[in-house]
DNA sequence: CTGTTAGCGCATTCAT
DNA sequence: ATGAATGCGCTAACAG
C-alpha cells in the first residue's frame, strides 16, 4: 500500500508539501506540484480514507439500520428506500453503511455505529411509537433525519419526510366506496408503527364521506408482511364472507392477501377487490386488477439525504417537516365495469 | 465524546490499562477492571471504530457497489443480493458498505473505497465480459468474491457463486413445448453480460429437444429493465404475431414484457406465456401465470459473504466456484389446460 | 499487574 | 515555497 510517504521519498519533498500538492494548496510550487502528481499516478497512490476520517473527524458515510425480522430481510419500502438513499449520497460524494439488526440488538448497533463515529448522519427509517432510535440519537446530538412522522398524539419534533398516507387511504376508500363496495376490510401494521393511527383515521374518514359506519372487526392488525397480510385476509374471508374488499396498508399485505384470496379460488379484483399501499417497482404490475396508493419513496430518499447533508453541515433547514401527497393509481382493469355486480352486497346491520 | 484518555483520568490508571481491561485481558487485576467497566458505562464510553480500523488496518467492513443505471438504481436482483449479503455480514459482525455509481465513474468508486482501505473486501454483483472490476480487485490483490461466473468462452479463475441459468432456461423450454409452444421468443440482455451466452445456450439446448430449430429473429438483446423488455416485446409482437410465448432473463425484462402485453390487449398465459428469470420476492406473486426460474439468490448471498470472510481470513477455500441449481416455478394457473389452444400454432418454416 | 513509548496515515499548525 | 512537529484515538511491544 503506497502512502504519503513513500511519495516523499521518491520525490524528494517532505510528506507535507506532497500532502499539500496533492490536496491543491495554492503555496505549492507548481511546478513541485506537477512532478508529484506524477509520480502519485505512477505509484498508483490512493489516500488512506480511515487515516483521513480519523483526522479530519469526518466520515462522509451516512448510516442506515435495517430491521432485519426473523425471514426476510426487509420488506420493500425499505430496500426502495435505500437504494433511493445510497444514489443520492453518492452524488453527493457520500457512501452509505448499511447495518442489518434485529430489534433486540438494534439499539447497539446504534450505539456501535454512531457512538463510534463511524458515520456523519443516520437515516432512521420507519417511525414508532416512542421510538428508542430518534430518543438515542437525539440525546446524542448526532445528526439524522426519518422517514415518517410521529403518531399524531406524539410530538414529531425532528427532521422527517413524509407521504399524507391519512389522505391516501381515504381516497382509496372513496375509490372503492364510488364502486359500490361497502364491506370494506383494513389491514394495519402493529399498533407501535408510528402510522398506524393516520392509516386508521383515512379508513373512518373514507366510511364516513360514503355515509358507511365503522365496523371494529374489519380492521385487523397483523405484521408488515406478506404473510401477515395472507393471515389476517384468510381470517377476515372466513368469518366475514361478506367483505368485498381488502384495503392492506403496505404492498407485501396486499400481496399476501391475494395469496390467501387465490388459495381460496376466488378472483383478485373480480371477487374481491384488493389495494395495496407503497407502489414501489414489482408490485406496480404485481396483479393488473391492484389499485394501490403510490409513496414517492424515491423522492422521500432523495430529499431525507439533502436534509441530511444540511443537517451535517449545520446549514438550517427552512422545512424540517414535509408532508408529501401520494398517488391513487387506479388500475385500468380494476374499474367498476370490471367489477361483478353479486360480489357487492348491501348494507345489512 | 468520551474516549480512552477521559477513562483513564476519571479511573486515575493509564490509557493502557484501560484498554486492556476493557478489552478483557487476563493480566488486568480484576477489581481495576470492575472499576473502570462501571465508568466506562456511567460516561458512556464507546470505542472510536475509526481509529480501531487505521490501529488494526482493518475494517470489518464489506464493500458493494451498486450499478446505478440512467432511472433505476438497480434492479430487484441487486437490492434482494444486497439485502442478503447484508443480513449475513451482520450475522458475522461486518457491516455494508455501499456506494451508487454509474458505469462511468465506477472504478473510481473501486480505487477509492478498495485502494482507501475502507473494506476489507468487496462483493461484485454481476460478471461483465473482461470485467474491469475483477482485473483490478484481483490485480490489487483485494478480497473479493463474485455473483456469476465468467462467459464461457473466457476463464472464471476468481471465487463466485452462481446459479445454472442455461439449465434453468433448458427447463423452461422443456416446459414450454411440453404445453405445445413451438414459437418461442427469447429476451436476452447485452452481450457484455457474462451470463448471455449460458441463457442462449440452454435456449437452444431446449429447441434442440423438442425437435425445433433455432430463428435468430425471435432472440432481441435488450436492457436488462423495464423498459427493455417492454420495448423488445412489442417489437417482437409486431414482425412476428405468430409468436406464442416469451422466456425473458430476469423478472423486470419479464415485468415490461407482461405490460406490453397487456397494452396490446393480450392476455398473459393465455394468449400468449411469459416466463421469468430470479423470481424474487414481489415477482413471486407478480402475474398469477408468469411462470419463471427461481435463483437462490438468498443462498447465494449469504455464501458470498462466508466465502469472502474466509479469503479475509486466509483460509484456504475447499470450493471456490460453486453453481447452485435453480428452480422452475410453475404457476399452478399457468398449466396447460388454460393454454388457449388457438394461441399455439403449427410450426411452418 | 501497570505504565511508557511508539506508530497506524494523514492534515494541519507553526516555523523557516 | 517547503519542512518539522503535533495529534486524531487506539492498541501493542516492551519494560518494570
Amino acid at each position: 500500500m503506497v502512502k504519503l510517504k513513500d511519495l516523499a521519498e521518491k520525490s524528494g519533498f517532505s510528506i507535507t508539501t506532497v500532502s499539500r500538492a496533492l490536496a491543491g494548496y495554492k503555496d505549492v510550487n507548481e511546478h513541485t506540484r506537477q512532478q508529484i502528481i506524477e509520480i502519485a499516478l505512477e505509484m498508483g497512490y490512493q489516500p488512506n480514507m480511515v487515516a483521513r476520517q480519523l483526522r479530519a473527524r469526518k466520515t462522509h458515510t451516512v448510516g442506515i439500520i435495517a430491521p432485519s425480522a426473523s425471514g426476510r430481510f426487509a420488506d420493500d419500502y425499505f430496500s426502495e428506500l435505500l437504494m433511493s438513499v445510497g444514489h443520492a449520497a453518492a452524488q453527493r460524494g457520500y457512501d452509505l453503511l448499511v447495518t442489518a439488526k434485529t430489534t433486540a440488538d438494534e439499539m447497539d448497533a446504534y450505539r456501535r455505529i454512531v457512538g463510534g463515529n463511524r458515520v456523519d448522519g443516520m437515516v432512521i427509517a420507519r417511525t414508532r411509537r416512542r421510538d428508542a432510535r430518534i430518543a438515542y440519537l437525539r440525546a446524542a446530538r448526532h445528526p439524522f433525519v426519518v422517514s415518517g412522522r410521529a403518531a399524531p398524539d406524539e410530538e414529531s419534533d425532528f427532521p422527517y419526510i413524509d407521504a399524507d398516507s391519512q389522505l391516501g387511504i381515504r381516497w382509496i376508500l372513496n375509490h372503492l366506496t364510488g364502486l359500490g363496495h361497502q364491506r370494506i376490510a383494513l389491514l394495519l401494521p402493529p399498533d407501535r408503527v408510528a402510522f398506524t393511527p393516520y392509516r386508521l383515521a383515512g379508513y373512518r374518514q373514507g366510511l364516513e364521506d360514503a355515509g358507511l359506519s365503522y365496523r371494529e372487526a374489519y380492521v385487523l392488525n397483523s405484521d408488515l408482511s406478506r404473510s401477515g397480510g395472507q393471515q389476517a385476509a384468510h381470517h377476515l374471508l372466513d368469518n366475514y364472507p361478506e367483505i368485498t374488499a381488502i384495503v392492506a396498508c403496505n404492498d407485501l399485505m396486499a400481496i399476501g392477501a391475494m395469496n390467501a384470496i387465490q388459495t381460496r379460488n376466488m378472483r383478485v379484483g373480480q371477487d374481491i377487490a384488493v389495494t395495496g399501499f407503497d407502489d414501489i417497482t414489482a408490485a406496480d404490475f404485481a396483479h393488473p386488477r391492484l389499485t394501490t396508493v403510490r409513496q414517492p419513496i424515491k423522492e422521500i430518499g432523495q430529499r431525507l439525504l439533502e436534509m441530511l447533508i444540511q443537517i451535517i453541515h449545520q446549514i438550517p433547514l427552512e422545512q424540517p417537516q414535509v408532508l408529501l401527497s401520494p398517488e391513487l393509481v387506479i388500475r385500468e382493469s380494476c374499474g367498476a365495469g370490471q367489477q361483478r355486480k353479486e360480489a357487492v352486497s348491501p348494507v345489512r346491520e
